[in-house]
DNA sequence: AGTCAACTTGCAACCGAGTTGCATGATAAA
DNA sequence: TTTATCATGCAACTCGGTTGCAAGTTGACT
């Protein structure tokens, strides 16, 4: 059993061929996938319908394997999550679009929010170049 | 001459009757407001079309007059913004979906990158409950 | 003033990411 | 094997935002 089946049952869910594929495709991911990138890279093998790959993403979302980011580009990415969920940065590259989340990088600003807002979460989004853009092509 | 006008002038750029409403709309309000919220204030006094409204916005953003904040419901919220532009925190309010933006709290988070990317610009957003909504209603 | 180029506005049509409704297919429990 | 529940696919839809274009303004320059 691939450690992605395990994954989904081990969440007290289907194991579809749909949802393990999409898990499958996200933790292969090296930055955080868009539906329109995960569609055209399911389709290399067999085709997924467009409200399916939704669906799957949401639920993976809510089954805490997957992670939902938002964007810029009023576009939602995805990337496949570990065990336990932790306050991680986000890097967009100015350049190229992709988001890569930076797991080693845990914000530690001063929190002094003015008086009457109640803390929840936080979120860290740093813009820059990724180090495929930032290398010079020869 | 108004405050709001005088801005716009300041930015070598027309202060037509469009964008001295929209920008001391934005002036008055104390949350960021999404081009619905913006549309429907507008409203109250005289028309003014959707998509003059958008272009109205984005010159403002191109001016500098103004801040165009993405947030996770796929819609961008404006804000007035002063002179000086400062990488300032933002606040969601996750019951109200509201958005501020707080001046004073300025991110100082330890910059360690992965090898590879180059810092552009960073963005820190916080989701909690906001002083209306935080207050209990009696 | 009169002319002309550049800019602004309004309307309509369009775009594209994401959603909803509904019928059909698969799955698991009884 | 039956039945209730969940998953999938298709089509149509929603909605924030954009584009093209014609008409109206503005400002600068004779």
């Amino acid at each position: 059993m691939s450690p992605t089946t395990e994954a989904l049952i081990l969440s007290r869910g289907r194991a579809t061929p749909a949802r393990v594929r999409v898990l499958d495709c996200l933790l292969r991911a090296t930055s955080a996938l868009t539906h329109g990138e995960l569609e055209e890279r399911l389709a290399r093998d067999g085709t997924l319908d467009r409200v399916t790959l939704y669906r799957v993403l949401d639920w993976l979302v809510e089954q805490g394997l997957a992670h939902k980011i938002s964007g810029e580009d009023r576009v939602w990415r995805f990337n496949a999550v570990g065990r336990e969920e932790h306050g991680h940065a986000h890097f967009r590259c100015t350049r190229c679009g992709q988001v890569f989340c930076l797991d080693d990088l845990r914000p530690s600003f001063a929190l002094a929010l003015p008086p009457g807002y109640v803390f929840g979460s936080a979120e860290l989004t740093i813009r820059g170049l990724c180090p495929a853009c930032n290398t010079p092509r020869v």
